[in-house]
RNA sequence: GGUCCCGUAGCUCAGCUGGAUAGAGCAACUGCCUUCUAAGCAGUAGGUCAUUGGUUCGAAUCCAAUCGGGAUCACCA
């Protein structure tokens, strides 16, 4: 809370004058005045009242009146009920503005490159099919809590783990043997990852036609899946391609190859960027030195079987394999291990996995596993977890085809973008050029406060005609401010009164009123914003922000005359307000990965 | 069955470290453009905060139980 620093204390000495008590502060709860009342900061005074042995009116008085005299950002106050109403004084408040705003990072922190970093993992994808709404969650949310991150100071490492290997592959790869006719993306003008995704779709096409077969022959369903020639060929794949066979591994790398293509294609268009890619081929065999010492060090028992188990059944969880009798390493094994090649190589800090909540299990077992054996930041790995993607249909099934592709959907977005802009029609000043590029950012901006600005951890409906809104609280709106904004400062600057206004380090005026001293106070709460929004890992509460911002600086528009003011110390003010408005919406959008457009 | 997450307006969501009469947006209805971008602003209407009990001066917020939705408990990843 704004200015609570400063308040926080006089009300400590008030309650010790007035009632001869040390205050508690877990007594002082501080909160926005709300808007049908005067003020701007409310204290709650129940808390008090035991101590002045007064009614709630009456204490809040006595405390109002101390405030007033001893605190100089309080210039009056009111007491309704028991709320301590204080209105902050012009002069404070201006000053504290400026003393902010003067730094034009304002809300961001320097990182401190001595600092050990954060590493923070998202993405993630497999490389036997397109990237889906479901990743476009995970990736937005990944790469915007990076840019939390990083406001808040910290030296941030992107990175993603790429499933390149395993049965899921071998069966695009198989399929593609067989059925492709040596199809390339170069031959087929189709985006990698999607040709590959086609093969795989194939090949479960033709296994099913195998299966029903075998089945109509008598055999079980169970039966039928193992008997299926193609799964089988598939298997000896998988086992050729761990042999290191040379025609299969070829095979895999020009494969994976369209498909990485592909992937880079769909993160460009989305904004988003990682430091270093791990490909799960290198890492998966990692984590069995741990397995052997976690077995010494009495972490882990072997059963007669061969196969090693964790018990965490003292810990409200099961027990977990983490290897196989055959002595492979499972899921967790090549986590076990990721982690710790990762902790050597950079040290970290702290780790994020950004991870759907479908493997809350996994990351406590996996975080408990790493404690046990004795890696003390094994406490600051996170499992930022996140809610599934439904849609109007409900659930996304890759089976049933409900999977909504990601590269459709820019596609869709920008496309109703562009339908939208063209029948407003304000864009005659625009090259073919600039055209394009502002459907694509009020496209993706759209799709990305769309998604961004729900909480993380619920659920959420992902309608597809609302997501392409740009009225109310939607990204384009938010974007819209930007632009109106800047047209504003563009016109001021061509006029010769106003022209100095960017140089003007600070621009006083007398006497605020009500919606210039919010918008100031808003602009202010920036901050703390970000600071919440990085300690939560919640992009969602940027989001809020940033439209209440944008709201906010409407209402100030509407009925506050920036150049058209014929005050001119007015105007400048208003001008530099609107200004830093346009800046902390700017950065605000940043740290979603959003651009914020000049024009629009 | 055990464990975890969620349940707020017709719909999508804020608010959740306890505080005032629970807020936005969409959809519906009504006003406001010869004036800095109307992708806007203002207004009307819409609520048993799933239910019940508990803690408290005070509960949407904390605790317990119940109901509803979801996830997870693989020698899959």
């Amino acid at each position: 809370m704004l200015f609570e620093d400063k308040l926080i204390p006089v009300v400590k000495n008030a309650v010790s004058e007035l009632y001869a008590v040390q205050a508690d502060e877990k007594w002082i709860t501080f909160q926005e005045t709300r808007k049908e009342f005067e003020g701007e900061i409310t204290l709650v005074v129940f808390p008090f009242t035991r101590l002045s042995r007064k009614s709630p009116e009456e204490t809040g008085k006595q405390l109002g009146e101390y405030l007033q005299q001893h605190a100089s950002v309080i210039s009056s106050f009111n007491v309704v009920k028991g709320f301590l109403n204080l209105c902050l004084n012009d002069d404070a408040v201006q000053q504290y503005y400026h003393l902010k705003l003067s730094d034009e990072q304002f809300g961001f922190r320097k990182a401190d490159e001595q600092s050990k970093p954060v590493l923070i993992e998202y993405a993630s994808p497999n490389t036997n099919k397109p990237i889906h709404l479901g990743h476009l969650r995970n990736i937005l949310l990944g790469f915007s809590s990076s840019r939390l991150l990083q406001a808040t100071g910290k030296r941030v490492i992107k990175v993603s783990i790429i499933n390149d290997r395993g049965v899921h592959i071998c069966k695009s790869m198989l399929a593609w043997q067989k059925f492709g006719n040596g199809e390339t993306p170069a031959s087929s003008g189709m985006k990698g990852d999607h040709l590959v995704g086609k093969y795989y779709v194939e090949f479960d096409k033709h296994y099913k036609q195998e299966v029903q077969q075998l089945m109509s022959e008598g055999c079980t369903k169970e039966e039928a899946e193992k008997k299926s020639p193609l799964m089988t060929e598939v298997r000896s794949m998988l086992v050729k391609w761990e042999q290191g066979d040379e025609q299969v591994r070829s095979l895999w790398k020009m494969m994976n190859g369209w498909v990485y293509d592909g992937f880079d294609v769909t993160y460009h268009r989305l904004g988003v960027d990682f430091d270093k890619l791990y490909y799960e081929s290198d890492t998966y065999l990692l984590g069995k030195k741990m397995v052997e010492e976690g077995l010494q060090k009495g972490v882990f028992k072997k059963k007669e079987d061969n196969s090693v188990w964790i018990d965490l059944t003292s810990e409200g969880l099961d027990e977990k394999i983490v290897q196989r009798s055959d002595g492979t390493s499972v899921y967790i094994t090549q986590d076990l291990g990721t982690a710790l090649l990762r902790h050597e190589e950079f040290d970290f800090n702290e780790k994020i996995y950004v991870v759907g909540n479908e493997q809350d299990y996994h990351f406590k077992v996996l975080f408990k596993i790493l404690g046990k054996l004795g890696y003390e930041w094994a406490s600051r790995l996170h499992h930022l977890s996140y809610a599934m993607v439904d849609l109007p249909s409900g659930k996304m099934k890759s089976r049933e085809g409900t999977v909504v592709d990601a590269d459709d959907l820019m596609d869709e977005v920008v496309t109703a973008a562009a339908a939208e802009t063209q029948k407003l029609g304000k864009i005659d000043e625009f090259s073919k050029d600039e055209l394009s590029k502002l459907y694509e950012t009020l496209g993706l901006g759209a799709l990305k406060y769309f998604i961004l600005k729900v909480d993380p951890e619920k659920r959420m409906l992902f309608n597809p005609a609302e997501s392409v809104e740009i009225h109310g609280n939607t990204g384009p709106y938010i974007q819209y401010v930007h632009a109106r904004i800047s047209s504003v400062l563009r016109r001021a600057q061509q006029m010769e009164t106003l022209s100095g206004f960017k140089n003007l380090s600070i621009a006083e005026h007398n006497g605020l009123n009500a919606k210039e001293k919010e918008l100031m106070l808003f602009i202010l709460k920036f901050e703390e914003t970000v600071q919440k929004a990085a300690s939560a890992f919640s992009p969602a509460v940027v989001a809020n922000y940033v439209f209440e911002l944008a709201r906010t600086f409407n209402q100030f528009y509407h009925d506050n005359p920036i150049i058209d003011e014929t005050n001119p110390a007015t105007s400048l003010f208003r001008l530099k307000l609107s200004q830093h408005c346009a800046d902390t919406i700017r950065k605000s959008l940043y740290l979603l990965g959003i651009d914020a457009p000049e024009r629009m």
